[in-house]
DNA sequence: GTAATAGTGTCTCTCAGACACTATCGA
DNA sequence: TCGATAGTGTCTGAGAGACACTATTAC
């Protein structure tokens, strides 16, 4: 059998970006402008684009680009999920990516009026509007595995400014994981997985000012040999 | 602009099996009988067959199952690699999985003279064939996943018999990591997993006899919350 | 002074590593 | 008896959780 006779399944990317801003988790979403599930909202993705994209993993990082308006810190392959009928149209795999980015540093195109794209908060492990496909469950598979990260690994300091305070860093951890943390537990943890230098600066913010840290290497992420607890 | 126009590209699915058979691990290799890469080796997998698969993992398991004759019984999604180079008829992708089997359950057709199909030996991250595409890379990348979650999970289970001593469950966590575990360390972890039940019965070995355990659950993965030394 | 947040001291508990000791088999 | 493997007792240390205490700011 000749390869040109072989019927392809349709190949899409989607990514779940996320962001924390005040209190809460974002995620952004868009509009579909097209049948089907016109006007019903979607992950950040699209087709592969044999000719623009030399992998996959561009095909990711170019549709973020283009929502948001800057290159994506960190991305993270979560899995493919292909079957005959998750797409009216046939045959379809999409490999969904999670990616994290400063809420600083996300040039919001998006908020610039577009009404097609939005940052929609993320409660209880959901969002208000529905969402088309099966996006929500690979929303879910990746909130899930960003909150089973969350707990042995640094990667949420792809979430922080390049300057921070420890306490600024206890709250996007607890954020994602919708609890309270120890402050000396996690001091400790943090403290001890040598990862930060002192800036040198304190964070004046009306009480006791506090001191500002950078990470040692910006793009590490430390992985620790134990859990916080995650029960 | 209608999907039909969009320049698809092919899609394979690859598979990484491993058994571990007296004191080594082995993964199943099978050599093509087409161009390209005629009569090199390769991972077990091929396109997906958009009419006979329902979804991708089912096209991981039909390829298994034609190749090994059973079902496997542990297969888990490992990364997805997709690019302009990696296979000269064009721009391709495959979703990589590696499997678990106990060689006591396998049936090696592989085994029954075929001599398209052999179970090769892991020596030192690697095997003797030299495989072809990237698979060499797949192989690593799952090696490492295979690796990294025996150190905090009961995942080498799916590798042993129904009934089976500590020590000989210990010798498999010892032949994937390449290390020794003291004995104490890895009973008393077990034992308070609360996964395992005695069947009864002993081994006989010639030596003292020890008891045999069953897993209380069959396909239940336990998650330790701390690793095992990995350094 | 108070309120609020930053920062530290320290006790307890869990569990991994290390290692010694005992038990039970065949020869 | 010995050699080999099975099974157990127990000490140590790392590090997480809990929680109390001190420090520094604005008011």
């Amino acid at each position: 059998m000749s390869i040109e006779h072989i019927k392809k399944p349709l190949v899409a990317v989607d990514t779940v970006i996320f962001t924390v801003k005040d209190n809460d988790l974002y995620t952004l979403v868009i509009k579909r402008l097209h049948e089907p599930f016109k006007d019903q909202w979607t992950l950040v993705g699209g087709f592969i684009d044999v000719d623009k994209d030399e992998s996959i993993e561009d095909t990711a990082k170019r549709k973020l680009a283009e929502k948001t308006g800057v290159l994506t810190p960190y991305v993270e392959q979560v899995e493919t999920i292909g079957n005959a009928t998750r797409d009216p149209r046939g045959w379809s795999m999409t490999t969904a990516y999670f990616a994290l980015i400063s809420s600083d540093n996300v040039e919001l195109k998006s908020m610039r009026g577009a009404v097609d794209t939005k940052w929609t908060k993320i409660v209880d492990n959901n969002i208000v509007e529905k969402l088309a496909y099966d996006h929500e469950q690979i929303l879910s598979n990746c909130l899930d595995r960003l909150r089973s990260k969350v707990l042995y690994t640094t990667l949420p300091a792809y979430l922080l400014p390049d300057e921070f305070t420890i306490s600024e860093m206890q709250k996007i951890y607890e954020i994602i994981l919708g609890k309270t943390i120890d402050r000396k537990s996690f001091q400790r943890r943090m403290f001890n997985a040598n990862i930060l230098e002192e800036t040198g600066d304190m964070k004046e913010s009306g009480r006791r000012p506090a001191k500002l840290y950078r990470l040692i290497e910006k793009n590490y992420t430390h992985y620790f040999l134990r859990n916080m607890e995650g029960a």
